[in-house]
DNA sequence: TTGGAATGTCAACAAGGCTGACGTATTGTC
DNA sequence: GACAATACGTCAGCCTTGTTGACATTCCAA
């Protein structure tokens, strides 16, 4: 009711402070259930969103370095150290010297690995499903829209990088 | 290029697991860049993302209880005390007893807290307006779609309590 | 009056971030 | 060949923010 009056500069889309505030906390809320599945997995078995992520990013680009990783998670080495301790002491992981530069750890999932991402991954995407199929096709690309323009411009390049992969 | 071999019974939106774990990775990245302002702001005055949230839904509720704030921020009263004494002692939060029921505390937030709160918002707001406006005035409704399907149900609940506060 | 609800608080602990420092291979360079 | 730089691991210590458990207080309501 009160779109007129606000403006200041952005006023292609007529939204009020309060309408931008519902956003934000969509995306609080949001974010809440998108964790949600994962973690109750995570949580029967000692492990945690930490965990979670490097399983995911190892899955997902198989043999990278130690560094590559740190620099996707956005964590110190030492942060991640410790995560990945776990997970190769566990035997979900491993680590194998690279051939080219052997001080480099290439990284890749067991087969123990990839059933835990696996199962996190189920989880995780058919809650994507439902709420892609509840929203609707033409909400989808909308969606992605709006969170790639959210990013820093160094979280955007890595997550195009991953982009197109199996499209 | 693989559309056509998956499916699954949601058959409507032709997603590919792979594309749907796009989405998965857009939220993960974006989420970084949602709160990595607000982040910028609070750790120059000791604060963390507890206290941002709390400041928030104070904002957004005045006068709620900490039972109330409770249940919107997802943690228990030791975990939200500790956050609330700091901005109580700090004085940037006022917390009034109830009138009709003595026990409860309404919490308010001082001129201090209100000018916190807009810095926080104004950061907040500015990332979420350049994204709305990169991404198209489709994209919006899609956006907002998408994650309210996502949430649980309690938390869409509670977010739809809010939902048309200013609209 | 008494039970229960709402709140505050103390203690202890864990996950998962961080910094700093140091060690060890390994690689590249002068 | 000596030496600096890189990639990684690890130890120690600290912080935030979550958790449980226990207990006190206050106050409403039956």
């Amino acid at each position: 009711m009160a779109e007129s009056s606000i403006g200041g500069g952005e006023s292609l889309l007529f939204l009020t402070d309060e309408q931008v505030r519902k956003g934000i906390e969509a995306m609080f809320f949001a974010y809440r259930g998108f964790t949600a599945d994962p973690d109750r997995i995570l949580e029967k078995m000692d492990y945690g969103r930490a965990h979670h992520r490097a399983v995911h990013f190892i899955h997902r680009s198989p043999g990278t370095t130690v560094s590559n990783l740190m620099a996707i998670l956005g964590v110190t080495k030492q942060s991640l150290n410790r995560v990945l301790r776990a997970l190769i002491e566990d035997g979900l992981v491993e680590a194998r010297v690279g051939r080219v530069d052997r001080r480099e750890r290439h990284l890749h999932l067991t087969e123990k690995g990839a059933v835990l991402e696996r199962a996190l991954s189920d989880a995780q995407r058919a809650r994507m499903r439902a709420a892609y199929r509840a929203a609707g096709p033409g909400a989808v690309q909308g969606f992605r829209q709006v969170l790639e323009a959210m990013m820093d411009v160094d979280q955007r390049r890595q997550y195009q990088s991953l982009k197109d992969g199996g499209t």
